[in-house]
Formats: structure tokens, C-alpha cells, sequence
DNA sequence: AATACTTATCGTAATATTGCGATATAAAAT
DNA sequence: ATTTTATATCGCAATATTACGATAAGTATT
């Protein structure tokens, strides 16, 4: 016990929770907020605008990378971090569908 | 430590990855798409066709209606539960705006 | 009232997440 | 080559999540 059951869900029930599981932090929102301010983004400046520490930056870093939602580039002695843009239109996508496939309040309980 | 520092996010972003946590499970958006096709679902009916115990559907079911995301009538003996309307429309609105904020792949990393 | 049926809750074990200090790694500047 | 600067990784403690058996609670039927 303890462990997720991925088997006994389709791949696409998995894929969806995994992407959304990645956002699902507010550290990772802002952290994203703020790349989609400025398209681009260097990990330096995260941890002086959301004052958590370094490693704890880095971390949420690499499970947004892991997921796919954003990629990393070394620029310098530092990392450029921007979206993924074929992840996001796919998890943008994918909502769009989840959520539009509500039929409205009708015959509800 | 080893607890989410919410005091230093925003009321929004605090809100919308609490709103997403509750969706990032295989098996809560399997309940989800389930209520979404027939409008309502009465719990046992998630427990033969998820295969998931019955304590633990109950659980997911909990953390949805906690999150405000579906909503439970009891009916007779059973239990019938629906999308909550005002947090669906909510929801999608936001991830709208989140995901509709990206201006595409121009001078990216 | 006793039984059947459905759902919720409790308790618990296994695993995952969060945050951070310390340290490693790697490139740039001196 | 050494120092500075920026990021990643390790190790750990605190907390959260997941799953489920057992059992409680509530309604319907007999």
C-alpha cells in the first residue's frame, strides 16, 4: 500500500495526473508565472523573487523539467529555464478537452 | 520542514495548486471523467468499475468534495455525486488564463 | 426489531513530497 | 591556477499521500 496503482488506469488517466501532479505546487505556479512573464527565465532570479532556498528552487526545477513542461538550457555559468512549448499545448489541450466535456448543471443531485 | 510553505505564494496560487493537487490522481480523474459522461454517479458504481476498495474510493471522493470540485446528495441508501458547477468553471476559467498567458516559442532557450 | 445494503471513518503500513543545509560540479573571471 | 559565481545533488527530518481491512453509521427492506 502506499504506491499509486498506475496499472489499473489508462495511459492517458496517468500521463494527465502526472503533468497536472507536476504544476500542482504553488512554488512550481509562480515558478512558471514567472517564466511566462518574461518567456525566459535564469534559476538565480527565482530564488531571490520567491525566497525559498537554492536547492529547494532547484529541485522544483528538475520535477517541472522530469515532467516536461519546461526545458533547460546552460548559458554561461548559468541555466535558462523557458516552456516546453509541445508539452504545454499538449497539457493546454487535454484540459480543454477534460473540462469542456462538462455538460452543464442539468438534472444534477 | 517537509511542509508547503504557503504564507510566502499568493491566495491564487495557493488556491489553484490546491484545486490541481485534488485532480493529480489516475484515479480522481477517472471518477471525474465517469461523472462527466452520465452527469452523476452513485459511489458504488466507481468501486466495481474502478477496481479500487471501497474505503478508497471514498477517500478520493472526499478530497474532491473538500476541494470543492464535486458535490454529494444522499439519495435512499446510496450516495449520488456531481461536478460542482461554481469551482468547474472556476477551475477551467483559471487554467485558461495560465495557459493562454504563453506567447508562444519566440526567443526561448 | 432484525437484516441487508451502502457509504464513511479509523487505524495502519508503505511510499512520496517538501524544504533545507552541506557539499559537489562546472563555467567565468581574476 | 585560484577564486568567484551559479546550479545540482546528497542526506536528512518533517509531513503528506495512498491504499486497504475493519468497523461504524445510516437508510431500506423484511
Amino acid at each position: 500500500m502506499g504506491l499509486t496503482r498506475s496499472e489499473i488506469f489508462t495511459d492517458e488517466q496517468n500521463q494527465l495526473s502526472t503533468l497536472l501532479k507536476a504544476i500542482a505546487h504553488p512554488a512550481r505556479i509562480a515558478i512558471l508565472q514567472r517564466i511566462l512573464i518574461s518567456n525566459t527565465c535564469i534559476c538565480g532570479d527565482l530564488v531571490e523573487e520567491l525566497g525559498l532556498a537554492q536547492a529547494t528552487i532547484s529541485q522544483h526545477l528538475k520535477e517541472l523539467k522530469t515532467a516536461g513542461i519546461i526545458q533547460g538550457t546552460i548559458e554561461g555559468v548559468s541555466v535558462c529555464y523557458c516552456i516546453n512549448p509541445k508539452t504545454w499545448k499538449l497539457l493546454e489541450k487535454r484540459l480543454g478537452t477534460f473540462f469542456g466535456s462538462y455538460k452543464g448543471e442539468t438534472s444534477c443531485c
